[in-house]
DNA sequence: CGTAGCCTTGAAGGTGATCAATGTTTGTGG
DNA sequence: CCACAAACATTGATCACCTTCAAGGCTACG
């Protein structure tokens, strides 16, 4: 038999609903108390009454990941989805050239692949990628099935989270045709924007320009270009990819530059 | 007191739970039995019992809308969400510029509005306008709450939808950086995509230039250039706004171009 | 110490934007 | 029915922005 931590990182099928004879296995899968206690602090899961967040949990179990690891793999069997703890993940897709595009920073309490669980067994469409030291709570298919699928308040929480993302998708579509300063300062207001303590002025997520392309759908050099200008200006500052936001005003005059 | 018609096209509020007083006014707006039988071939819901599907469309209507109508204006209270029956809708996000962009075309089947309504009571975040005639099923939002949003099957149907456009938005994103002439044949092609009757090679909604530019935020000039060669070449011709694709496998040839 | 990943800079080139002008079709009101 | 306006389609010339290609520097890490 393999080992569950292998299991778990190799993102294999894991559980069938129709099998009982492995409950064992599954409790090993569950969340201590420590655990837990911790997840009922993200946002997505206040509200919910203990016990029946002991239920949308069951099974479950917190992966914690280092700088850029790999939590699900485009192609993959979708046996779970996840929800954000802590730390921030990418969600990148592979392009016929070659060339990947981010689709999504999913940041903490936000939910990962968990659209795919309304439909038949399928492939991830996209890979999930840690930015950061990251945490996020995996929770199988087979509990979705059992105890998210049925209830509406879980429903509503993943559609509210959806309708933001598809907001999302609305400004950054509406964006397409600004310039490209407007469009990296969008993407830095907007990941400035998502942290709790609004008084830092730095950007939650280790950053690379390399990756600032690869959202916007643009050369690094050119992401370069721009940020090096702004950089001279003294408007930001970079210490081990961690983005700072010097002339905040300035950022969103050229942000809101009509 | 407003007629019936004038508040419907108004989109004003309409109901309120709370008053029984108003259930005659409600009967007025609920459908025939000739439309209640047309609703029954649409994809999105079948499936659905005779008795259910009576009460997830209680006190709905269906709207008819000529050319280039407003069915939803952005900013408006979103009191009501739809579903397409027949033609299309081009939701229209206004942008900071002045320029519009098309966020996504919404043909038979397809929801509009349909995520708000497991929010709080606000505004469309955009404009539904119809291209060529169509029907639209309206569906206030008072039915969704109390009859769609405790209905689990109800909200997987939507979740699929909206797995869908999410599906759709990613290859958008992915062809972003693409060439304009695989840009423009992609969005033919996944237009072309959505009629039934696979044989016809002639995009089932009227479709200008600028709508086309529209769509992908370039210029309606850079369209027309691109378009204008494939006119000469024989790939496609326009007839009212009617575009058929007489070189399939060449269009595919632009869009798969790697 | 060498490799790998990220950042940077420069020069040349292409793609799509902008501006301007004109033709065509559609719809509207006198 | 015609005149006029409005929306759509088209073409050309010029230009700005971003890409491409090439080269090199910096830092972290085994």
């Amino acid at each position: 038999m393999v080992a569950a931590g292998a299991l778990d990182t190799l993102n294999l099928p894991v559980l069938r609903d129709d099998k009982r004879s492995i409950s064992c296995y599954l409790l090993r899968m569950s969340l201590t108390d420590a655990e837990f206690h911790k997840i009922t602090s993200v946002a997505f899961f206040q509200e919910f009454p203990t016990l029946i967040l002991r239920s949308l949990v069951e099974n479950s179990n917190i992966k914690t990941l280092k700088h850029r690891e790999l939590l699900y793999q485009a192609g993959d069997v979708a046996n779970s989805f996840c929800i954000v703890i802590e730390g921030a993940f990418k969600l990148v897709k592979p392009t016929m050239r070659g060339d990947d595009v981010i689709i999504h920073f999913a940041t903490a309490g936000d939910a990962i692949a968990a659209l795919l669980m309304n439909r038949p067994l399928g492939p991830y469409p996209i890979s999930a990628i840690s930015m950061g030291p990251s945490r996020a709570l995996c929770i199988p298919r087979s509990t979705y099935v059992k105890h998210w699928s049925d209830m509406p308040e879980a429903q509503k929480k993943l559609n509210a989270l959806l309708q933001t993302r598809m907001v999302l998708f609305h400004e950054d579509k509406a964006l397409n045709k600004a310039s490209l300063p407007q469009r990296i300062s969008a993407l830095l207001l907007n990941l400035l924007g998502r942290q709790e303590h609004s008084e830092s002025q730095t950007i939650p997520i280790p950053l690379t320009r390399q990756e600032i392309a690869d959202s916007l759908s643009v050369t690094v050099e050119s992401v370069i270009r721009v940020m090096s200008l702004w950089d001279q200006q003294g408007l930001i500052h970079t210490q081990d990819q961690r983005i700072e936001i010097l002339g905040l005003t300035k950022i969103i005059d050229i942000y809101k530059q009509e």
